[in-house]
DNA sequence: CGTGTGACTCGGT
DNA sequence: GACCGAGCCACAC
């Protein structure tokens, strides 16, 4: 069975982001911290990006620090309608209860 | 091994 | 609140 193109540090992060319960949501900063990087919230951003695990990972509950939606391979509108589908509200390409549904890994 | 790129973050204006 | 510039990280070529 032919292994996609995963790094190490790719693998970290989607079994980071598989962690964030339903309803709740994350930031690339907050990942990267959990995984020992607190700078590499880019790479994370990346390997989120690259996504080969679409459907087992929800990269959609990973947004910007602030509450920002940050970006979305299926289209940033496609990622708003997922949030607000599990229960987490949006506007303008911001979370509105951010602090309410902030998960930070603890 | 050097360069470019991106779903980031922070601080200042 | 929105925009801009500089700093940081891992990865593909």
């Amino acid at each position: 069975m032919p292994r996609k193109d995963i790094t190490p540090f790719s693998q970290a992060v989607y079994e980071a982001t598989r962690l964030i319960p339903l309803g709740r949501v994350s930031t690339y900063g907050t990942i990267a911290k959990f995984l020992g990087k607190p700078r590499a919230a880019r790479a994370v951003g990346n390997a989120l990006h690259n996504n080969p695990l679409a459907p087992q990972v929800p990269c959609h509950r990973v947004v910007m620090s602030g509450g920002h939606l940050g970006g979305f391979a299926e289209g940033i509108k496609k990622k708003k309608k997922l949030l607000e589908t599990e229960g987490v509200i949006c506007k303008s390409g911001r979370v509105v209860n951010w602090s309410e549904i902030f998960f930070s890994f603890k």
